[in-house]
DNA sequence: TAATTTAGTTTGAATATCAAACTAAATTTC
DNA sequence: GAAATTTAGTTTGATATTCAAACTAAATTA
């Protein structure tokens, strides 16, 4: 018979591995999903970029990199490969000819939705069968992951 | 005034956010950590590996390349890099001499234990707070989560 | 107006990845 | 039990990703 505390000890264990495994399943999934879709030419990596580059914020190419913590020759690159393949536009900026704004084309947009819906769909998986309480305590966990990721990053 | 369910939708929003962010930061996190430690030659992707390969198991080369989803030829040069580095060892297998099982050397039973450790304090912070029931709900979300996996995988 | 800073691109080198061809060993088939 | 097939892992050649540093053009500051 297991006592409690080996319940929670199977319990953490369990979290830990699942937390080491998940995420890289994750993206394999997304990226498959995605090419089982019209979208056949697009990567885990380019998904992520078409949803940093958003549907509204019409970011800097600047702010794109810091955010995805690449060089800015890198990220020149990509977004080559996405404008070539039509999921991403260069805008100038009028005020200062030195910046370059980023948007969705249209097809880009339709990727971020399909995307955001698959992420939706995960996520309500993720929850199902927890009532409001549960969900906020989930939801304090993921707070908690967020603060210590601050905190190591930080010092 | 917030209603109830405007809350339980910032909830979802922000776990949704949140399992975008996360997995990002804590591979880039663990890198540095095992950097600053008297690992500096590690990138994540080969924590990673070492880890696959663990302390006990001297699983064959075919089972790390499938268990990673990499191809064996991009295995065997990752190996190389590992066993060049110190961290990883070829053992031939001595029934069936086509295999080769994977061990880790001394030096990579540290690292492991390095990063094994990092992943514990990180779980214990995920967890901070919480008691036995709420932790054994958060396990059952990561199991919900893992389910959902599976089953975009096998279909 | 000259010097400096800033935003983004280009360049060149290093690394990672894959699929396909290959080698050696084990298993199956006849 | 020899020949054909399968399996495990490596090598090869091509492609893609990434970075830092040099560079260009525009804006800001001195």
């Amino acid at each position: 018979m297991n006592s409690q505390s080996d319940q929670i000890k199977q319990d953490t264990g369990f979290i830990n591995e699942s937390l080491i495994n998940v995420y890289d399943s994750i993206m394999r999934i997304e990226e498959s999903e995605i090419r089982k879709s019209r979208f056949k030419d697009i990567t885990a990596k380019e998904v992520h970029l078409v949803h940093t580059i958003g549907l509204h914020d019409r970011k800097t190419t600047s702010e794109v990199a810091h955010i995805l913590k690449l060089s800015k020759g890198t990220l020149t690159a990509n977004l080559n490969n996405l404008e070539r393949k039509g999921y991403v536009m260069r805008i100038p900026n009028v005020e200062d000819h030195r910046i370059i704004n980023l948007g969705l084309t249209s097809k880009g947009r339709l990727l971020y939705r399909a995307h955001d819906a698959f992420h939706k769909l995960l996520v309500q998986r993720f929850l199902k069968g927890f009532n409001d309480d549960d969900i906020h305590l989930i939801k304090q966990a993921m707070v908690n992951l967020e603060d210590f990721i601050d905190e190591v990053s930080a010092k």
